[in-house]
DNA sequence: CCCCCGCAAATCCTATAGGATTTAAAAATG
DNA sequence: CATTTTTAAATCCTATAGGATTTGCGGGGG
């Protein structure tokens, strides 16, 4: 079931299927849809009291993400759960990717997108921790905030592109994983170090500071998570 | 004006949008469009002999490929023309992910994979490479074949979609617009000295041995590519 | 009790219609 | 002839209708 959500303004002139788009892509986010689940092109057509057409013009976008699976003449399914050797391999996916953006970003790096990490780095610690995705959404919001943030500022946009294929997959494993946020003072302290790297204009530094940062992450998880 | 592919046979059941896509692919590829001309819904529609409804669900699926850019409320566009600098970004970026594709590839062959290798190389071989893209299409395809083989069977699916988000072959083409394969014999030459480090089992060989490629790739398209 | 069949609902998919807006052409005016 | 205005066509976008197929369900037969 995808809610529309309260706060939705008539702005002027606007496609509807990219706010179809949006309004799906938070019921992903929010775990409101689980893995596995079918995503019904007419039904959520009616939930959100809009035609099918809009609602499979963004399905159709969303299918890049990997947050949905799409077979043919069957209709579109929430990706399947990660394992625990699916969160192994994202992270040593990021671990390739992530290192190579922040060095690149580093080079170029701007006062403005100075301070858009350090307010990243700001929210993540303010923000609230509890068990329930309401409570930790806005640290996951910041999380992804400072790494994007980065990848956007490699000056190479198929490195962009290559981030983003793994991005939406990680704030989902965090979701489902059923670990909460039991790393922040580590995980913050880490982004500090990427900062400091970056802030002194030290690429080698940067890149392995975030090198650090997703091995300790991939670890830390490895730890925590559930057996099996 | 996209033209009707000539066989297109009557198969059982198949989504007509999928159809759809491999035909606007296809015109894209051939170079039929023109890099920044309009593709509209409406006259594709028109020129397939389909409704606008499939062909809007196409192009939403294409836009990821970065062939299309899409304008909300104006439409589609083929995607401007690959720059020197586009190129570079590319390479760049198959410079991270592919020798780290390829060694975890290499640790764990199979005899199935490895003959499809052997027969990518093969058809490199043998493939025609004229100017036209309906002749070096066999060659870009074997050319694919053979760096996607090495990505499917990474083991890490995560790798595998970073590799797939730069859609690299099928972004060559915008760079060597009327120019051709002009290296292949290079080229082959580096993807057997792959191969070979594959057969052996020796990662590390076979990891320098595709950043030798890419990187030779690069460099040789810097100097090939038209223009400035 | 279990299995199978038939009907109804749901679903995917495509076509069509029409509203809103932009674009292009044609007509009218200076 | 140049410029502006008006009109027609094209285009994007969404809604609706209906065909083909699948899925769920309840009743009847073994």
């Amino acid at each position: 079931m995808i809610t529309p959500s309260r706060g939705a303004r008539p702005v002027s002139r606007q496609v509807l299927a990219d706010h179809v788009y949006e309004e799906i892509l938070e019921s992903l986010m929010d775990g409101r849809l689980e893995p596995g689940s079918p995503v019904s092109i007419d039904g959520t057509a009616r939930d959100l009291d809009v035609s099918p057409t809009p609602v499979r013009e963004a399905l159709a976008r969303l299918e890049h993400t990997g947050l949905v699976v799409r077979v043919a003449l069957k209709g579109y399914r929430v990706a399947p759960v990660f394992s625990r050797d699916d969160f192994a391999n994202l992270m040593d996916a990021r671990l390739v990717i992530e290192p190579v953006t922040t060095q690149l970003a580093c080079r170029r790096m701007s006062p403005e997108v100075l301070s858009g990490l350090r307010q990243a780095i700001a929210d993540l610690k303010e923000a609230p921790r509890g068990p329930s995705f309401a409570e930790f959404r806005d640290y996951l919001d910041a999380d992804e905030r400072f790494h994007r943030l980065i990848a956007e500022n490699s000056g190479n946009p198929f490195m962009l592109a290559a981030y983003e294929a793994l991005g939406g997959q990680v704030q989902r494993f965090r979701l489902f994983g059923g670990v909460g946020i039991t790393d922040a003072d580590h995980a913050i302290a880490e982004h500090q170090a990427v900062f400091r790297a970056i802030e002194l204009g030290d690429p080698e530094a940067a890149a392995a500071a975030m090198t650090e940062h997703v091995g300790k992450v991939r670890q830390r998880a490895m730890q925590d998570a559930p057996q099996a």
